[in-house]
RNA sequence: UACCCCGUGGUGUAAUGGUAACACCUCAGUUUUUGGUACUGAUGUUCCUGGUUCGAAUCCGGGCGGGGUAGCCA
């Protein structure tokens, strides 16, 4: 090891691992992420699964190291197999790798059920035959003691024997549980006795028929991270009250590893929820369009939103850890995506919604194919060829008839620049008998071609454009936040806090023609607009909006 | 009103007894063939109260505030 690391500008995790490095505690450190299979992985698990796997990385460089994938699958009754791919697909598509360290708590239950007859043999553990009510009755409350059961005196041989025949199948489910004999007197109430196996006939994802009796999280948790050599077992706030459950569990069997529970504040996220739970409630209620729906805060669901591993990868670095509750601002998620995109995504012309122009003085059927750069941002992005016309798309809202101050977008009589095409000026305006302008015309000056005025005139504003003959149709899904408010659920119950405008689809827009071939899975910017990402499930051509550009002109628009 | 944890700009995170910093947000400006990007600048912070100390965001006491915990869930 390098002299004492220094601590400083390190978050209480990496203190408290450098410091059992140099002091010669541990010589290697190894993390694991227990995902429970119970659900899909969401941007708060990607924090823990950043942490765990990063940790494991950067002291690899130093120690061996590594991180292990561990699913905590010890209740059948909410676990399936979809979840358990699904968790995998999304942790390498994060960009972790566990290697050979794949584990689930299931493979343990032989290994866990030798260490209760352990407990059993060392007066540490009975069976109870009381009902699950009765036990929550005689446990007391946040402020009195519980009540000892009357089975908790039991002889060593009859809780043995009355285990394994638990084990066996003889009791019907719920009858009976083998409980830790700790202090029904304890001020922390996971130590209040608690239930370590419990009789369940389900049938298990992984083990089949094979298991009776399930063990219990508080139980499993501790001695498969000690089975598995994890020196620090890092997770979240609401485990911080069972670390004393943790520690007497590795205590009192025969396991040489003593691993230490760190636990860190979860993520929670401006306008939307993180839990399980209500995501789950989300999905089966229908008010999105399953667990991937691109409003989902869930791995899978920013995938198809079209977020990057990167970009997530980045926020998570730089949200830090800590054990205070916080919720992160969801414009630093937006701010490192947007980062990211802006670095890698080909830019491309789209019009959102389409008002007709003709350019009068253009010669009928006339095609001049224009260079346009890609990416201003990566030179080695090059350049593609656009075809310009004199009937035209452009963007309804960037013509105004009776503009405000500072408005440098298209209105009569005003010169933009038709972007890498040329300078326009709208000479006229038609509307149809409602009144609503329904195109527009005007002329172009020949000598702008790619842009640029002739005379080195200022023309502030420049706009998007399609060529109508050449324009390909799509639908554009303009996504917004699932929730209308910054913490839903917080004054009320939390489905009346969704955002009725998260989703508006827009039919008919007209893209430029390179925009056909646009692959699922790599994004790219409309420019003006945002960044976009084809639909990786629909047919045809749709497109989903990641995240739109900073617009500092809607904001001032919006001031007035 | 039992036990545990946590209080640093609007938000998140640093500073580990020695000038309170970084990022996001907000605002103002420069550059710009995206009202994008980039760059510059500005506003704004140690919960309160005693104590220890030459010196406290940091250590100690007392308050106050927030969160967690009473599954045979994890």
């Amino acid at each position: 090891m390098e002299p004492t690391p220094l601590t400083s500008g390190r978050d209480f995790i990496r203190q408290i691992i450098d410091a059992d490095l140099a002091s010669g505690k541990h010589v290697n450190v190894v993390t694991r992420f227990p995902p429970e299979p119970n659900g899909y992985l969401h941007i708060g698990h990607a924090k823990a699964i950043c942490l765990n796997f990063g940790l494991a990385a950067e002291y690899g460089l130093k120690v061996p190291a590594r991180c292990h994938l561990r699913f905590d699958d010890t209740n059948p009754e909410k676990e399936e197999q979809e979840y358990i791919d699904a968790i995998e697909a999304d942790v390498r598509w994060l960009g972790f790798d566990w290697g050979e360290h794949l584990y689930h708590a299931s493979d343990y239950f032989q290994q866990l059920y030798d260490f209760s007859e352990e407990l059993i043999g060392k007066d540490l553990a009975y069976v109870d035959d009381q009902s699950a009510e009765e036990i929550r009755a005689t446990r007391g409350s946040l402020t009195e003691p519980g009540v000892n059961s009357p089975w908790r005196t039991r002889s060593a041989e009859e809780n043995l024997d009355l285990f394994r025949r638990m084990r066996a199948g003889e009791f019907p489910d719920g009858s009976r549980v083998l409980r830790a004999r700790i202090d029904m007197a304890s001020p922390n109430l996971n130590l209040r006795d608690p239930a370590l196996w419990r009789i369940r006939r389900a049938p298990h994802p992984r083990t089949g028929e094979a298991w009776l009796i399930y063990p219990m999280y508080d139980y499993t948790h501790p001695l498969s991270d000690a089975l598995e050599s994890i020196t620090h077992s890092i997770c979240t706030l609401e485990f911080e009250n069972h670390r004393p459950l943790y520690d007497w569990a590795v205590d009192n069997v025969s396991v040489d590893c003593k691993p230490r529970q760190i636990e860190f504040a979860r993520l929670n996220l401006t306008y939307t929820v993180m839990s399980k739970r209500k995501l789950l409630f989300l999905v089966k209620e229908g008010h999105v369009d399953g667990w991937d729906d691109p409003r989902m805060p869930t791995l899978s669901g920013l995938r198809r939103r079209g977020y990057t591993p990167e970009a997530i990868r980045d926020f998570c670095e730089r949200i830090g850890v800590a054990k205070r509750d916080s919720v992160v601002d969801v414009q630093l998620l937006e701010h490192c995506l947007r980062e990211d995109l802006n670095r890698r995504a080909p830019r491309r012309m789209a019009v959102l919604d389409p008002l007709p122009v003709t350019i009068e003085n253009w010669e009928a059927g006339r095609v001049d194919w224009l260079e346009a750069v890609n990416n201003p941002e990566d030179e080695s992005a090059g350049t593609r060829q656009v075809p310009f016309t004199g009937e035209l798309f452009i963007e309804r809202e960037d013509f105004m008839e009776d503009p405000p101050k500072k408005w440098f977008r298209l209105s009569p009589g005003a010169e933009v620049r038709l972007r890498w095409g040329y300078l326009f000026t709208c000479t006229e305006v038609i509307k149809d008998s409602a009144g609503r302008v329904e195109r527009l015309c005007g002329r172009i000056d020949p000598a702008s071609r790619g842009g640029n005025a002739p005379d080195g005139r200022k023309v502030k504003g420049t706009i998007h454009w399609v060529s109508a003959a050449h324009a390909v149709e799509a639908e554009v899904r303009l996504y917004e936040h699932l929730f209308a408010i910054e913490k839903p659920g917080a004054e009320r119950d939390f489905l009346l806090d969704i955002n009725p405008d998260s989703l508006r689809s827009v039919s008919q827009c007209q893209l430029e023609p390179a925009l056909a071939e646009a692959v699922p899975g790599t994004p790219v910017q409309f420019e003006r607009l945002g960044y976009f990402h084809r639909d990786s499930r629909a047919t045809g051509l749709v497109f989903n909006r990641t995240v739109t550009l900073r617009d500092t002109w809607a904001k001032e628009a919006q001031k007035s």
